[in-house]
DNA sequence: GGACATTCAATTGCGAACAATTAAATGTGA
DNA sequence: TCACATTTAATTGTTCGCAATTGAATGTCC
C-alpha cells in the first residue's frame, strides 16, 4: 500500500494535470453542452430533411405547420412565441407558405395591427402525409420513447432558465 | 368503490381521450425532442450573443476558435469534421475571421489541395479573454457541472445514433 | 380630444447552414 | 504516361435567425 509511493503519486499526478489540462478544460470543445445541443440541432435537421422535402416544408416551416394543426388562425405573434422565433424571421417563412398555398394571411379586423395565419385546405390535408414523421425520427433515434421524453424535459427545463436569465 | 361505475368510466375515458389527442400527440409541438434541442439551441445563442460580442465572435466563430486553441494550424477538412460543417459554411466564416485579423489561411505545401487554418498572435491572445466565457455560461444554465456533463453525454450520444442514422 | 407611448408586422442587412456545382490537385490503374 | 476517379475548397443560390429600424394601429394619460 505504502511502497513505492514517489513513483506512483508523481504518475497520479501526471494524469491529474492531463486531464485538467485536456479532459476538463472548460474552453475544451467536447466538455461543452453547448456544442452537443448545437450539433444535434444540425443532426436532428439532416435526418428530417429527406422526410419533409416529401412534403415540401422545411424543419421550421414544419415547426410552424405543427402549431398550426393545433390551433388555427393564430397570430404570427403567438406563433413567434411558441417557436421562440420573431417577425424577421416569421415573416418571410409565412410569405413562402402561402405562395405554396398552405397558408392564408390576413389581418385581424378587431385589431388591425395582427396578421391571423390560418390553414388553407391543402394545409390541413398536408397534416395526414405529415403523420408517419415522428415514427420516423423515433427509429432515427434508436432509443426508447420514455428515455427521449425524459431528455426533452431536461433540455426543456435548461432551455427555460437559459431563456429566464435573457430577460435580466 | 365500485358504486357509480358508469359516470367515472366515462369521465376516465374522456380522460384518456384526451390525453391521447394532446399530451401524446406524437404531431404535438411540446412533445418533440428535435424542438427542445432546437429551442434549446437558440437559447444558448442568445445568452452567447453579449459575451461573445465582447470577444468580437459569432456563436460559429467561437467555435471554430475553440477548435484552434486546442490544435493550430488545421486544414478547413478538420475543423468541418470536429464541427459537421463544410466548406459552404467554413469558407467565408474564416475568411471573416481572417478579415478580422484572427486566423491566417496558407496553402498546405504537402498537397496544395488543403487549406490550413493558423492563429495570428491576435487570435492566440484572444484565448486568455475567452476563459470566462464557460462559466457565465455555467452560471446562466443554473445548473451542476455533472449534471450538465450527464446531459452533454446524452445528448452526444443521441446525436451520434442521428449522424450514423444519415450514412445508411 | 390630443400628445404620447406601446404593440405588431414588415423591412433591411448580416451571418450562418446547406445543396449543388465548379475547379484544381492528387491518387489510381491500365 | 494518360485517362479516370477522388479529394478539397470555393462558389452560387435558397432559407433561416436576429438586431435594428420603420410605419401603422392601438392604448393611455392629461
Amino acid at each position: 500500500m505504502s511502497r513505492r509511493p514517489g513513483p506512483e503519486w508523481v504518475k497520479r499526478e501526471r494524469f491529474v494535470m492531463a486531464r485538467k489540462s485536456t479532459a476538463v478544460d472548460p474552453l475544451r470543445l467536447d466538455n461543452q453542452i453547448c456544442f452537443a445541443v448545437y450539433s444535434a440541432t444540425h443532426a436532428f435537421n439532416r435526418v428530417y430533411k429527406p422526410l419533409l422535402d416529401r412534403l415540401g416544408l422545411t424543419y421550421p416551416q414544419y415547426l410552424v405547420m405543427l402549431v398550426l394543426w393545433e390551433r388555427d388562425d393564430v397570430p404570427v405573434k403567438e406563433i413567434g412565441e411558441k417557436l421562440f422565433l420573431d417577425s424577421g424571421t416569421l415573416t418571410p417563412l409565412l410569405k413562402r407558405l402561402e405562395a405554396a398555398h398552405l397558408v392564408r394571411r390576413t389581418r385581424s379586423r378587431e385589431d388591425e395591427r395582427q396578421v391571423l395565419i390560418a390553414l388553407t385546405p391543402q394545409g390541413h390535408a398536408l397534416k395526414e402525409k405529415a403523420r408517419s414523421v415522428p415514427q420516423s425520427i423515433l427509429a432515427a433515434s434508436d432509443c426508447s420513447v420514455s428515455e427521449l421524453l425524459a431528455m426533452k424535459d431536461e433540455i426543456v427545463a435548461l432551455r427555460d432558465r437559459l431563456n429566464a436569465v435573457i430577460g435580466e
